[in-house]
DNA sequence: GCAATTACTTTACATTGTAAAGTGAGTTCG
DNA sequence: CGAACTCACTTTACAATGTAAAGTAATTGC
């Protein structure tokens, strides 16, 4: 009488290549772009300096900024430069700890990716008894 | 009596951390895993082996290699493993040049990040003149 | 003083990753 | 024989989110 389960198979405990230590916040395009600049400059960056650094729209870089901030990587500090209002973003201590985590997780990518270097070559058979779906 | 332009300042022409190369379809978590296992293994890989290499759901899955599929990165074969019909997955030529490609932008985002180790050290002041937001 | 610029923020929308449910062929058990 | 179950995926539904456009408030130029 039991009931049959209905959920999918789960995935299975850790896979070789499942990259658990992606941080999603930090695993995107603009974000990595945002976080490279603040890395480089640890005394922090004007908003329009991240804007042009990282080709990014007014809008997109502010929400950017703001999941970052929100997520404790970035503290955000406001002043003024000559009369205009400037804001300027820098790295916080868990922040880059946080980034250097992801960026060695990036390492073992780019790591497991350049043992394909190895099995390039051959003569690029069809596999007998396959067909192209 | 021309128009104010209404459009939002568009990005600058390339900046030096916007990661242009980062194609979108094979910067992602779950599809970066599946990529390279695949580029481990250039003979192809079976459904139920990248479900566990890449730890993920079957309809998680599913989507990622329909998606890759589509952008001609991964091409798919139908055949029979005793009774049971399988499907293997390869990457394609075009899709293993375009995955090398990104995974060179990868190295140079690695190469980056790391540039902060030197400027790591610091007493970390607040910066005078300006108030945390 | 009024239009335009600067420095962002907010809103609206379309894309997309994910889990749950569905499908269809094959196998097992009574 | 056929109902129940498993296997190998596919489809669907939904919530999250990245992006462009519009909005805002202060300041500057004419």
């Amino acid at each position: 009488m039991t009931r049959k389960r209905k959920t999918q198979t789960p995935p299975a405990e850790s896979g070789r290549f499942s990259y658990d230590g992606l941080d999603r916040v930090i695993h995107e395009k603009a974000r990595l772009g945002i976080l490279a600049s603040l890395a480089a400059r640890g005394d922090g960056l004007l908003f329009n300096d991240l804007k042009n650094l990282c080709s990014l729209t007014d809008g997109n870089l502010s929400r950017h900024l703001g999941v970052l901030s929100e997520a404790g990587i970035v503290e955000v500090w406001k002043g003024q430069q000559g009369s205009r209002p400037q804001t300027m973003y820098r790295l916080t201590v868990s922040g880059r700890q946080r980034f250097t985590d992801y960026v060695n997780v990036l390492e073992s990518v780019v790591a497991d990716a350049q043992v394909k270097m190895q099995s390039e070559a051959g003569p690029r058979t069809s596999p007998p008894g396959w067909a192209p779906a």
